[in-house]
DNA sequence: CTGCGCCGAACTGTATACACTTTGGCATAC
DNA sequence: GTATGCCAAAGTGTATACAGTTCGGCGCAG
């Protein structure tokens, strides 16, 4: 896995419309380390930043025109959410899932939200479903301007919709937090999944919500995160590295 | 809520038995501040340091004897873990996980160890009962040598035990970050479950394991979790803060 | 006696400085 | 020609300096 040495100056410092991935509700802004922060994070989602790109301080540090402090704090943020790596004395690159974690997280997802999905039906009102519909009609519109940024955000979106409509906080904050590492995952082993495919999946199961269906709700969920699983490139690919370190005895 | 003012010299840098909440498997030790988190981590844990304790940086740093560059950083760590609260311009201050917040985690714990026990119930083999065998075995001598301290850590690690069990690292972490929250509210809401109800609750459940009755398993995971929940005192406490603001029309 | 406002001490937020480690290249030895 | 070792540039790890904010007290007015 050759470091990519990508020009660094995709980040760029977007002024107003910062990525909203936990600054909407996580710390109150102890400053402007989290515009940092979310701007790598937005940089890696959307493909600007390549899995093992080194991200040197400095460099950060002028593009931002801060001092390296604050980048460094960022830096520590974006490692604690996996999306960083950093190499004591060396670095901080952008994390490359491992083929295991990749299913791993996956696995996870599937426990909770299978079961999130179950208690949903239980409880769940028709403003709610108004909820999910309009964000089912977000979705679709996306798919159709071939908007990818967007789209790709608002699929993944979705999920924690469904678990903010449990009231519940924390469980919102892990499944985002989770889904964070699938965008990135999704980027390294390029998914052939196809979005209108993900967004009619979706649509099933907020029918099957809507109907209290928890039967098939939970097992329309399992087999959404099953496909998407599937679909994604989780095979040695030959030519990799770790292929190469196996001497086939 | 007054602020505990309580001295910080509680804290007390152990030399070479840090605690290893996280150490021994997240990060190679980028330097000492890991050190420095675990240290206030375990001084929470162990109730030597009061929720709502202010944590000035300068003061740690003393005791510690490095500068508050360190001891920023592993606040940061901590308050991502929810240990403690950062207010902008105001400072850390040991967390005060709310009632609400409380309910929250308990239903995320549930929702995960549930599905956890399922799934380990139907892949069990013999050498990871054994594995668990030997941890009852260790709860069991806590609770007679009446080691507060190692009895709660053991109680807690019981259900990151069985997370690791399944093999999922990353659900091992997940759960493990759930637990370090949940010791800071059994403190904050003082638990009259007793460590013996709990470990025998432990035994239960690992004989159901070895038994792959899922059923049994799950229905005991359930009820455990929802003694222990149900015995903290998650009830707004007359002369709480929150009682005196309404009014009771 | 109570309340308001000003001021200084203390503390946080950010930048900068310095020491040590890594790294890549070049020269030298074989 | 390949390999080894040394050195300088670059980069990270930690400490320190400085600016801006908060907080508590003291005095003064009512």
């Amino acid at each position: 896995m050759a470091r990519s040495r990508a020009n660094l100056k995709v980040i760029q410092p977007p002024s107003p419309p910062a990525a909203r991935t936990r600054a909407t509700v996580a710390a109150p802004a102890p400053g402007s380390t989290q515009r940092i922060a979310d701007a790598i994070t937005t940089a890696i989602v959307e493909r600007r930043l390549m899995p093992g790109t080194k991200l040197a301080e400095q460099q950060i540090a002028d593009i931002f025109k801060v001092s390296r402090t604050l980048v460094r704090q960022a830096l520590n943020q974006l490692s604690r959410d996996h999306l960083v790596k950093l190499e004591p004395a060396r670095g901080a690159f952008v994390a490359e899932p491992s083929i295991e974690e990749a299913r791993q997280v996956f696995e996870v997802r599937k426990m909770i939200e299978v079961q999130l999905v179950r208690e949903l039906c239980a409880q769940v009102t028709p403003e709610q479903v108004a909820r999910l519909r309009e964000h089912l009609r977000h979705e679709a519109d996306a798919v159709a301007r071939t908007d990818v940024t967007g789209r790709t955000r608002l699929l993944a979106d979705f999920h924690v919709v469904l678990a903010r409509l449990l009231g519940n906080e924390v469980l919102a904050q892990l499944l985002a937090d989770l889904l964070s590492r699938c965008s990135l995952i999704a980027l390294m082993y390029q998914s052939a999944h196809s979005a209108e495919h993900s967004a009619e999946e979706h649509v099933a199961i907020v029918d099957a919500i809507e109907r209290g269906d928890a039967r098939t709700a939970t097992r329309l969920m399992a087999s959404h995160l099953g496909n998407v699983e599937r679909n994604l490139r989780l095979h040695p690919r030959a030519g990799s590295l770790a292929q190469l370190l196996v001497p086939t005895p």
